[in-house]
DNA sequence: AATGAATGAGCTTTCATTCAT
DNA sequence: GATGAATGAAAGCTCATTCAT
């Protein structure tokens, strides 16, 4: 799954040409954005956290609200990320590939992505029912583009038989739920460093793919 | 499946001896607190709603917080609802009832409950992450209690042959994360009256007994 | 001495056709005024320590004003006692009567006084500064009465050679300030129980009459 | 006396690098405070008298307390002033000094005092009984301090036969009472300005070392 | 580029007081 | 006489933002 982290390396490092006072204003904003809420955070403290004065972040960006949407605008991109990679779409040209190892892919990819991104995506996510202007950069930019390459991927597995006739939205919300059930209780409710990642890889994909009924041929 | 919402209808109205005002004061909060998230409601925004003074939300309740916990607590046990009944798990001793006929119990009535709940659901999913009474609560009173008795029942079902062998932890976070899915999806996402709603539940269910695997014997 | 705690006394309980609410009222009303002051008080506070509903301290005082003044118009007359008494006075006419007794006489019964009401005392003291209506009071009806007689007494006691000749205002403060500094240092700054208080009333007398100077004939 | 002043007045002038809106917030504070007593002045109040908005109250004192404190907590010191002045005390190394005028320095010396500073004096006096902080720092900084010296002297004193035997803090307390009369009734009670100060002083002084006996050799 | 004093609107909360019951 | 729900003004304090330096 290489190329996924490589890909996506590249794309997070994007950010450039910000000082040393700049990093230090995002870095602080994301941890008590995460740990607070946005609305529940004030510039005071993060400022204070960040070691520079208040009117330091002003200066950067005009508005609270800019400091969030510069902390999350680019993490939308990066959340969505595999689905919008065109390499990743090209294994359904490959013969090997398959819907279960399309699905396995994104998985693994965004079980990676989280453990490195945790308080960036808990932000996006939990401040996205309050802004309208995150809502609509999302669902513009992101899903949509991600809904029709995905969706083009199911039509195609459903025609080859490889998965079961039925609406694609259906099957997609199915497959998405099971992702995000996967990785949400994982990294956000039940972080067990203990438990062996790729067995419970296998179950959540096993059971993706057959259910939970034990009787099978 | 009558006889869940019946008792939770029962169970939802056990508030009592409220004055009008407080149900004002309580009705515009659930309002405002859904609609801009806790932290970003003014007091006197909400007494304006309810068309109080500021004074009295606060002769109710002592603090915001206590306003918001007034709100939420309740609602945490309702949003469990069906894993705390009995009566839903004595489905199990009747010898017609199966796995499937209990989560699609539980998924109807989740349906349902949301469409009255949505507000206070979406205030207490919200919210849970930045309020650790409200996470304590949750997990102590409500989570596990109905771990306990999913565990059970999963338990039966895979000792019955009924589904398949595997950790009770993973079959029970793949069955959430399909009913919990689903009625996101349905309820916060992407609500469409059109649709044929029982049509989309057997899908779901069909999805989560038999997976995505088109081969079937 | 024990004319003065017996006039006193009926003096004292003037107070009459209280209900139990009221005395209740003013009995936690003088319990926070001493220890919190006046204007740090909250009448919500009074209510919950007298046990009575906030509306019924407003029926008996139509302000929190005139509750301070209901507890401390009847203290003030019984602060400056002695002064005001004729029976006291009287001492004069007999030959065997002297300054020091009239002063001893004055100083011990305000000892016993104060260790009665300090806290009536102290709220007096200390929110007359404040409170122009109790200034007035104070120095309309109380102070002038009390200096009058005072002033009779010193000349008389000037005349008949036994206070040294200066003027009567500057003896009256010598002597007010030595009884105020001894009962105050004894009754609020360092109440000692071990301490012999006739003892310390002797040496007070004696540094009133004869000063600190060693050398005595 | 002129050694005092000269001390004192460079101890006052402690308050270095405060911006203009600063020195105005304080001079604000102290004279309402002074006038209404702190807990019945409004920082509102406070900002509108020194022509700065309220949160720049608050941008330099946290909390209303801590504004009491920065103004209370510099006075105490200067109020106790001469008692822990080391030159002071050296006096009493000069064979032409004596308790007398040891006495008559200090009360000159708080005379003046007073003043200069009748109102951070009457704040002082009069929070102290209500502010524990206040009451803590004077006990455990001033009064102590203020104690050990005088006791040392009086100790001197009376060795030398200057002054009666008696137990020290008798003295002590006759000779505060004096001085604190005499200062209490000339600066708060009855200021009058015709009075020739001087002679008064030397009537104190009189009553304090000889008494009011009129028998005098 | 960075500061931090200053702002004034707005926040949550408290308060003394009123009034229907 | 007593209650306690209700009030609205004002309290202390915080906030995002501005601006002179």
């Amino acid at each position: 799954m290489d190329e996924f982290s490589t890909i996506l390396d590249t794309l997070i490092d994007e950010q450039e040409s910000l000082t040393q006072k700049q990093r230090n204003i995002l870095e602080a904003a994301v941890e008590i954005f995460s740990e607070k809420g946005f609305a529940a955070t004030s510039t005071s403290e993060i400022a204070k956290k960040a070691g520079v004065a208040e009117g330091t972040i002003f200066r950067h960006y005009r508005t609270k609200q800019d400091l969030l949407l510069a902390i999350v605008a680019p993490t939308m991109a990066k959340l969505i990320g595999p689905f919008v990679l065109k390499d990743v779409f090209n294994i359904m040209d490959n013969p090997n590939h398959s819907y279960e190892s399309l699905v396995r892919a994104i998985l693994v990819n965004r079980l990676e992505f989280l453990r490195k991104n945790r308080m960036l995506a808990k932000i996006l996510i939990l401040e996205m029912p309050y802004q309208e202007e995150l809502k609509r950069q999302f669902m513009e930019h992101i899903i949509e583009k991600a809904r029709v390459r995905l969706e083009k991927a199911i039509g195609h597995y459903k025609q080859e038989g490889e998965i079961v006739e039925m609406p694609s939205q259906s099957l997609m919300r199915f497959t998405l739920s099971t992702v995000i059930g996967h990785v949400v209780f994982h990294e956000f409710l039940f972080r067990d460093p203990s438990l062996n990642e790729e067995e419970e890889v296998d179950r959540t994909m096993s059971l993706l793919m057959y259910g939970v009924k034990g009787k099978r041929e």
